[in-house]
DNA sequence: AATAATTGTTATCGGGTATATCAAATATCG
DNA sequence: CGATATTTGATATACCCGATAACAATTATT
């Protein structure tokens, strides 16, 4: 027969909203990484799994994922531009920049305007609660989010590590 | 009317297949990134992206993912184990898994035992080929793919990046 | 003016991740 | 012992994200 609520469904489910591994005084007596915690590919994903869930989980209150974050960031730093320069600059493909955009616009947080030279493109603004949900956000971040980071690796770590994923991102 | 093999679009492609933004001699005339930059989530993500591309290319011959090789790897270091232990200790969900090991067995590279102890479990264990093919892979890992790593980074900036991720993965 | 390219959009596909559920086997407990 | 609960592998399914093809409207090129 089948059980669906119970107290071993209940800790695999946490566990697996989590995406994270199981051994930590789990019941699979502790199995050997071996090489794999030598990749530095596999600390990475792991690493930015747990610092998106940190992020989600801050900034639960305004209901933005970090893609949409940025979004609201970039749109802020760089007002009149069109879909695709935003979309490119994020390294999202124009297709599914339509649908985020769509999630954005029904929530009154940005606007499409069309533009009067192109008639083609849409020129991308911050609504007034589009800028107070970034307000709001970016203080959680720095506060909660980022703060707790700087907690866990120190200042200095924090930096370095920031300086080495930029490098990574760049000239890999 | 639609055009669809052009210089552009191939531009676009290639780019999109790498998921990297645009800028760089791009036509986005640089958009300001802002506090972008400075999230640790966002270059964490931009770089994982950027890591396993590179792994992708360098195990390219043996057409093996990240995630088949830390299967593989943990085969290796952990015989006798069931699916549901080795799915565990990588963070994947049992469903999941089964496809995996589907695509793994179908190449001959593990193979599934039905052990004596407990019927319902399957014993996982590297084939021959498997365990030479995964030979293989961990040379084209440490001497194309960690080695491009360390000679970007450096050595102990190597080191110490691994050391911060696995503290991120960790405690975090 | 004819052709090519760009912009936003839709449809669609594939991969990764999540849940619910099932049959078979085992464990637990009255 | 026997009834119930749990575990294991598996299937089906759903969702999100990333990717490609194609299209209408508009603009650029020649």
């Amino acid at each position: 027969m089948t059980v669906s609520k119970t107290a071993s469904d209940a800790a695999r489910s946490s566990r697996a909203l989590r995406r994270e591994p199981v051994d930590p005084a789990g019941d699979d007596s502790m199995l050997q990484l071996g090489e794999l915690s030598g990749l530095l590919g596999y600390s990475l994903k792991r690493a930015q799994l747990k610092v998106f869930e940190d992020f989600l989980r801050c900034v639960a209150p305004l209901q933005l994922t970090p893609a949409q974050f940025s979004v609201l960031l970039l749109l802020d730093k760089n007002p009149g531009r069109n879909q695709t320069e935003i979309a490119n600059t994020l390294g999202i493909l124009r297709p599914n920049f339509v649908a985020m955009l769509d999630a954005l616009e029904s929530r009154d947080l940005c606007a499409r305007m069309r533009s009067t030279n192109d008639r083609r493109s849409h020129i991308l603004v911050l609504t007034d609660r589009g800028r107070a949900v970034l307000a709001r956000a970016k203080k959680l971040v720095a506060n909660k989010h980022e703060a707790r980071l700087i907690e866990v690796l120190g200042p200095a770590n924090h930096a370095a590590l920031l300086e080495m994923l930029a490098k990574l991102a760049q000239e890999f």
